[in-house]
DNA sequence: ACTTGTTTGTGAACGATTTCACATGGGCAC
DNA sequence: GTGCCCATGTGAAATCGTTCACAAACAAGT
């Protein structure tokens, strides 16, 4: 809703989740051999203008050569270095059912250093077993397991009802970071910064795009 | 991006996802017995301005009733028809694989009246073997099967570099609405919706904040 | 029927984000 | 070294979204 405070200015939102795109551009661009590239070029691959590829890393810092462009591997590299896909993170993973599971396979995770290490459920049958060379530990004991595994991220990927009572025990092993699939509005300490991944809202976009026949771009 | 043509008017993106927000809270109240509630109250639960609450209702129409709040029964059926969830899909899967599967077996889908109904696949060992009770049709087929069954919605869950591909065979069986789970962006005809489920960067948005120690609410 | 209290609906103010437009400065050719 | 070209970086303007503040309207109580 508000802007992010980043030492003292404030990133919009929509900027890091830009941020995301052009990283994503960039490996492409360095494997297609380019050397420079231009905000234009940049912007066409997305889809943006482009002023708005400048605006958007000229927050972070002055990366480019007037008359040339970019160039392509640093920024790429000064790009994962602000979003933090630099580096290597220690998740866990709780609620090892349908979509659970789903996510412990997602090879896209680990290809970008998110390791999923950890996996916690309730079912006592599940409890001790393995899960893709995971064991798969009780959620009761989340707490300590995180904090002994040193969990940077937390997934929650549990039925609504319980959602809530799984931040909490996560927010007190210290996690800060935390992904939500379930489909409603966790309560979260102030200082922990919470994404929510509503699939079934989703869909009610499109079906409301469906009823209302609104087309293609304006939908995005 | 930019807002959307409803009538004449155009509808904020945020609107609509608050509208599924408020949909949610409304089935709620209904529940706990509430008859009536007020734009307060609505917007206390989602931790929103009461003003926000009726400037988002009132771009649809005039709900409540000055001096006593909007009907709770009633307005849910409303915001229901506005999203298009009073009605049942016919949704079509495509890609049978980790994440394919769990969202078959995602119940929450059904239950708002998303059926999924055709599953597709390239793979010759899972074509014509049964999942969850639906049979997995080959991939290549498509756009006939896809006429015939009368989909009005299509899930791409296939790795990213056949998405494209499987995109424009959908387009072609006269779809306008996608939900791609595929981390590349699409190119998609201007009169399809497109919704982009693109999981990584959400945990990207994480490590971000983690490096940049953002706190709590500032991050959603 | 009149008055009081409450809550909606909405124009106007405000704040945030995007786009515009141009001065600035580096590369490259001669 | 000089001059031209080109693309960045950035204030200023425009657009878009949210919040404010209040008039209008209805309910309930007397």
């Amino acid at each position: 809703m508000c802007p992010i405070p980043v030492g003292i200015k404030r990133v919009a939102e929509s900027t890091i989740h830009r941020l995301s795109h052009y990283w994503r551009v960039l490996i492409a661009l360095e494997k297609e051999g380019y050397k420079t590239v231009s905000s234009r070029e940049l912007a066409q691959r997305e889809k943006l203008t482009p002023a708005q590829v400048r605006k958007d890393l000229s927050f972070f810092g002055s990366f480019g050569t007037r008359g040339l462009g970019y160039p392509v591997t640093q920024l790429k590299e000064q790009v994962s270095a602000i979003l933090g896909t630099n580096q290597t993170w220690r998740v866990a993973l709780v609620g090892v059912g349908n979509m659970g599971s789903a996510l412990v396979g997602y090879k896209e995770f680990s290809r970008q250093g998110f390791n999923i290490i950890k996996l916690f459920d309730n079912d006592q049958r599940k409890i001790g077993s393995f899960h893709k060379g995971l064991i798969i530990s009780d959620v009761r004991n989340l707490e300590v397991e995180i904090k002994q595994a040193g969990i940077e991220i937390a997934i929650i990927a549990v039925p609504s009802a319980v959602a809530q009572q799984v931040m909490d025990e996560i927010a007190k092993g210290g996690v800060k970071a935390i992904l939500n699939f379930a489909s409603v509005k966790l309560k979260v300490p102030g200082d922990v910064c919470i994404r929510n991944e509503h699939m079934s809202m989703e869909l009610e976009h499109l079906s409301f795009a469906l009823v209302n026949k609104i087309t293609g771009k304006q939908c995005e």
